[in-house]
DNA sequence: ATAGGGTTAG
């Protein structure tokens, strides 16, 4: 707090209690230029201390002695908003007569940049019916909101009035919000149409458009747009490598990763930590698990992002043990888990089967307030459902606040591993009324629910409709659980159709179907199904043991 | 006077 500071706020308060004839209206008219001068260096003042207090002090005496003036008025709510304080700011706003865009602007701006997307969207809508033209900073922010809350038909509408107004692509930061907002939507045709219209590309909406392209699962377009950025000149920064090492990671592409890589370093944007983290993600998603934990030692303050992707990677790679001793170690350094972090540690658990480890970050997850989050929920019903603790699994899928697809999956699942069928059935039964689709995952999980519990006719109908409608792609997972179910009841003249029916079938359809020979003691099938497992895998012991069980229970041989 | 993009998960 400065002395210069303290002496005006003093000067003021003198002048509101002896001076006041001086800001009568005669002052403001004759002396405006040094009125404007004395308040503006006081709000100047405010923004310096950051005290809402002090904001409050010069309004009040602005508002006492009749002094309104736009540009005054702007640099109050431009202050309050840097305190800290929205709703001050914004009565403020609605308090003065007449609004220079840039207030508008600064207010929806400052909603949406606080996760207020409804306000700021609520008072853009005001603003045009106010009759005040959006301008290029209102779009810039805008389209965020829309993103933000879903809301693609309004986001489209005001996308219509940027054209109208000639902004849509005359200006890089209204076009670049745009590709953001398409590719948010998933909708990367229409981004890449307004990409194509804007005349001054820059870097940030190519990595707009990369990043659109990355998360929509195309990432090979992703590197396409890379590169021709590359070639148009335009220089990568730390926010476009970054998203371009995660593109190569999902392409487990490590020809271009390295290559990336060494764009990296060449442009001196290593030490970013941004670049640092998607590098680590690079070269676990490439397998080089090692060259991951290298990454990370060289991290001098890794945050709970960092920590997280390295424990991620390890779990991929089959590391669980040493994921779950980084997590302690995170732990250990009062790094907050957040569920990305608690969901990775359970699953290390769940590969592992440690109950007793995921029963302790069944209770950091309580601690951190997630219980009812779907992924450390989804974790946790799959860490129960495997170690056979159906009741506990169900009573956190209970405890959830949203079901998706992929928790109603986890529990699905955990009623088939652990035989209870018609419960797993029951929860399929329910999806149509929760709104949720099913998916191969799904299926597959009540699939192995029927076959576990001997539920044959429950089994086919339901793997007959997937057959009929067609709009869940079956794997050779599926088929080789019906060739299992029907085998196992004695059905082989079906469970050898299907297996038939698959486009290549592989070892473990033949050999499923040889299990199922064995059991009932078919003969001529058992024979069939070994010379078929000898064709894909030569010298395999465990079929012709098999088959000699079978001559064997049949008298043959 | 005001403005934009990234990284961790079933």
């Amino acid at each position: 707090m400065t002395v210069r500071r303290r002496s005006q706020l003093n000067h003021l308060k003198y002048l509101t209690s002896t001076a006041q004839s001086c800001f009568d209206a005669s002052f403001k008219n004759t002396r405006l230029t040094e009125a404007s001068q004395f308040y503006s260096s006081l709000v100047q003042q405010c923004l310096h201390t950051r005290s809402l207090l002090d904001v409050g002090i010069v309004q009040t005496h602005m508002i006492k002695f009749g002094y309104i003036h736009l540009h005054i008025g702007n640099k109050l709510i431009d202050a309050s908003l840097k305190c800290g304080s929205i709703s001050y700011a914004r009565k403020l706003f609605d308090e003065l007569p007449n609004r220079h865009i840039v207030m508008w602007n600064s207010m929806i701006s400052s909603y949406i940049s606080h996760k207020k997307s409804k306000e700021g969207i609520g008072l853009y809508e005001r603003m045009v019916l106010d009759g005040v033209y959006p301008d290029e900073y209102t779009f810039s922010c805008v389209f965020k909101a829309f993103s933000n809350l879903g809301l693609i038909n309004e986001g489209r509408r005001a996308h219509g009035l940027s054209v109208v107004l000639g902004l849509e692509v005359s200006n890089v930061f209204v076009g670049s919000a745009l590709v953001d907002m398409y590719a948010k939507f998933g909708r990367m045709k229409d981004a890449r149409l307004v990409s194509n219209r804007v005349v001054d590309k820059d870097v940030v909406l190519f990595t707009a458009l990369i990043v659109g392209y990355s998360q929509q699962g195309d990432n090979g377009e992703a590197l396409e747009v890379f590169g021709s950025m590359i070639n148009q000149g335009i220089k990568a920064n730390a926010y476009t490598f970054a998203s371009i090492l995660i593109t190569c990671g999902n392409l487990e592409d490590l020809t271009n990763g390295k290559l990336v890589h060494g764009l990296v370093i060449k442009s001196g944007y290593e030490p970013a930590v941004a670049s640092q983290t998607s590098l680590l993600t690079m070269y676990a998603r490439c397998g080089l698990i090692d060259d991951s934990l290298r990454i990370f030692k060289r991290f001098p303050n890794p945050n709970h992002v960092t920590w997280t992707s390295l424990i991620v990677g390890l779990v991929r790679n089959g590391r669980e043990e040493l994921a779950l001793k980084k997590f302690r170690k995170m732990i250990c350094k009062s790094i907050v888990p957040n569920s990305f972090t608690l969901s990775s540690a359970l699953q290390a658990c769940s590969n592992l089967a440690m109950i007793d480890e995921g029963r302790q970050i069944h209770a950091m997850v309580t601690k951190f307030g997630l219980d009812r989050d779907v992924y450390a929920g989804a974790a946790l019903v799959n860490l129960y459902g495997k170690c056979g603790s159906t009741e506990m699994a169900r009573s956190v899928f209970d405890a959830l606040i949203d079901i998706d697809v992929v928790s109603m999956n986890s529990m699905i699942y955990s009623y088939a591993q652990n035989g209870f069928g018609h419960e797993a059935l029951e929860l399929f039964n329910s999806m149509k009324e929760l709104g949720l689709e099913p998916n191969e995952v799904t299926i597959l999980s009540v699939l192995l629910a029927c076959n576990n519990s001997g539920l044959v006719h429950e089994g086919c109908q339901i793997f007959a409709t997937i057959t009929n409608n067609q709009t869940i792609e079956l794997t050779r997972d599926h088929y080789a659980c019906m060739v299992d179910l029907l085998g196992r009841s004695g059905r082989l003249e079906e469970a050898e159709a299907l297996v038939k029916q698959v486009r290549n079938p592989d070892v473990v359809l033949w050999r499923t179907l040889l299990s199922a020979c064995k059991l009932h003691g078919e003969v001529e099938m058992a024979e069939r199904a070994v010379n078929k497992v000898l064709e894909l895998a030569p010298g395999d012991e465990g079929s012709h043991i098999l088959l000699t069980n079978v001559y064997a229970s049949t008298g043959f041989g």
